[in-house]
DNA sequence: ACAAAAGTGTTACACGTACACCCATGG
DNA sequence: CCATGGGTGTACGTGTAACACTTTTGT
């Protein structure tokens, strides 16, 4: 039995995640200080190198966990990123995770370790590397997803209103839904469970809460559903 | 300047293609047999390492290259593998590669340097490692990405008939569809240009050759399409 | 003439969209 | 009592699916 592939190279294996939030005002994407050179100081993206025992699960999990305390967080492989000098030091690949989080359970001090901060989508910084490419594709990867499958709810505490739910998806695709539609339709796939109590902060005669059917919503889950309207429209350049 | 992260640890990283084609008669998938231990002799998927200089783009183009001999084919990142002890003799992650290639511009002798051979998809044999779990994800998303987008037409040659388009998916969503609609939907897309000549090997009327509009086609790539009925239905399981 | 595949025409219906309108309630 | 946001009812049109029927031509 042979112990290693002898003639071939070994190379650095990192993984980077992009962490999206929302809390009602614009999706915000969180990031973090780089505490080693190069580029020491400036806004990147949260992550850490792939360790020699572990699973990529694991270690994306492990990464996320650090910087947000948070565990059971969606996340989904997005993309490698390989080009030869995307780190200037040495050659290192980097898998793309990206996360949705309810921002509010992200309780952490901002400015703890990491010097994390959130910042909404449209307002970021510019990112070292390569990491302003892996937040575009995440961008993109998440408005496709969100067109067929009820991802978004990871982004919502455990209860919500419709109001909530539509101002989320607007905040998503950058525009404009029908409320009168929107909340037929999302009420029509049986995912919601009204609640008793209304949510007064936003208008006189209040919205219900929902919460998810967790039952028909894991079963649901790759079902495509069609949420927008004029998907073909909206996703434009995909 | 540092030159190295010097603390990490450097894993080996392959690249494994998943090869689909079409002739007519079911998907199939281009498997070759494993030439180094451990496992040598085995049926597996085409492969190689990650070079220290090359990007992930031309290490996966190099490799199908060199099996099937064909360049600019469609290629697609599907998911890095990378559980701890995926490879028996040293850790490795692999990045699965999806392929599609037009089976008849494949003129490579089968039993050439690598022993490759064309299988029906439903015909398998059992492969080394994780490979068995690549083919059945790049299965997966092989149906859902043509239900929206026109990659299928990546699998026929330059000119096509419609019933022949009809077969290829079928094959993919193993099911069958009515002919009539199926025409005039794919016609509805103005994807393809008619030709003069009919292809007469399968009915005595003859079906009317088409060729892609190239223009269109890249336009419309990434638009979403609905060229297969009940898509909730066919794809249900993602 | 017939069989068999290619393709046209027609219809019913589901679904998405638009929009008039009603509801609840705090100021 | 009215402004505001939440929500229902309804009508219209597009697109999909089902299927009867016509076309073409080799045997």
């Amino acid at each position: 039995m042979i112990s290693r592939y002898s003639k071939e190279t070994r190379v650095l294996v990192a993984i980077d995640c992009i962490i999206f939030g929302f809390d009602g005002n614009g999706i915000k994407l969180l990031l973090v200080q780089r505490g080693l050179e190069p580029e020491k100081g400036k806004w990147s993206l949260m992550g850490g190198f792939v360790r020699p025992e572990e699973s990529l699960e694991h270690a994306s999990n492990r990464i996320l966990k650090k910087l947000t305390g948070l565990e059971d967080v969606y996340m989904e492989q997005l993309l490698v990123f390989g080009a030869p000098d995307r780190d200037p030091v040495e050659r290192t690949l980097s898998i793309a995770y990206f996360a949705l989080i309810d921002i509010l359970k992200y309780e952490k001090q901002l400015s703890d370790e990491y010097h994390a901060e959130w910042f909404l989508l449209k307002d970021m910084p510019t990112l070292i590397f390569d990491h302003t490419e892996m937040v575009a594709l995440a961008k993109k990867q998440l408005r496709y997803k969100a067109a067929m499958h009820p991802v978004l709810f990871e982004l919502l505490p455990e209860k919500f209103t419709i109001p909530q739910l539509q101002s989320l998806y607007e905040a998503v695709y950058d525009t404009d839904f029908d409320n009168r539609n929107f909340s037929r339709k999302v009420l029509s796939t049986g995912l919601l469970v009204k609640q008793k109590e209304k949510d007064k902060k936003n208008s006189k005669k209040g919205a219900f809460y929902f919460k998810l059917n967790k039952r028909k919503y894991t079963d649901h889950f790759k079902a495509f559903l069609n949420f927008i309207p004029n998907p073909e429209k909206l996703l434009n350049g995909f």
